[in-house]
DNA sequence: CAATAGATGTCCT
DNA sequence: GGACATCTATTGG
């Protein structure tokens, strides 16, 4: 199990080293759900698209609590999404988890998830934390010393195979490349979505990907 | 495969 | 009242 040093960082240095750890979530019958992460997200308290960037409110204070433990916000009416806490006490940052790879209780999964394709069980930050049955309880869960959420050392993924890009889903600070991935992983979501204000001007930033099925 | 609209609750101006 | 760190179904190629 990571340790609370490996959370006591900046959240662009905990981010690509949360890469190819293990997510482990006990259910409350005792089942264990298990995940390799491939996608990630640093969010900072000096960044514009941060929830801690307006400071410490009532959703947010897990975010400027002590590093290690998990931030839960419900978010467009019907999403949870699960945030690692990182740097020191009273600071505002936070690692996004945006999608991982199953490894262990994919039925139970799919039973949260109501469909059955690996692919889908974890792939976005919405699909990851209603595959593991995580929501408003699981707010400032310890990851470190806590019985529900853990997170395992795994394999970490080699700089060489990290792939960098714009943030999903946000409006402001859209030039920080600050979102993580695992080069080549089938698992990662869907990315950002063209149209809305943009006019179409990402792909020139657009993050490689693996080779295309055609 | 790509693009779009709709659903839905909470936070903050 | 507007925006939101999203997902699904549906449409058209």
């Amino acid at each position: 199990v990571l340790r609370r040093s490996f959370f006591r960082r900046p959240s662009l240095e905990v981010a690509p080293d949360l890469l190819g750890r293990t997510l482990v979530r006990v259910l409350p019958d005792g089942a264990r759900l298990a995940a390799r992460i491939v996608e990630v997200e640093a969010y900072r308290e000096d960044d514009p698209a941060s929830h801690s960037f307006r400071g410490r409110t009532a959703r947010t204070e897990v975010m400027f609590g002590p590093p290690g433990h998990v931030y839960v916000y419900f978010t467009y009416g019907m999403h949870f999404c699960m945030n690692v806490v990182t740097g020191e006490e009273g600071e505002g940052s936070a690692v996004l988890l945006r999608a991982a790879e199953p490894i262990q209780g994919l039925e139970r999964m799919a039973a949260h998830r109501g469909v059955a394709d690996p692919r889908l069980l974890c792939s976005g930050p919405g699909r990851l934390c209603q595959a593991f049955g995580v929501g408003r309880p699981q707010n400032g869960a310890d990851l470190v010393r806590g019985a529900e959420l853990r997170l395992e050392a795994g394999s970490p993924v080699a700089p060489d195979l990290v792939v960098s890009g714009p943030r999903v889903g946000i409006r402001v600070a859209t030039d920080r490349p600050w979102r993580f991935m695992v080069a080549g992983s089938r698992f990662v979501s869907r990315g950002p979505r063209t149209g809305g204000t943009g006019s179409g001007a990402g792909a020139a930033t657009a993050p490689r990907r693996g080779s295309p099925r055609s």
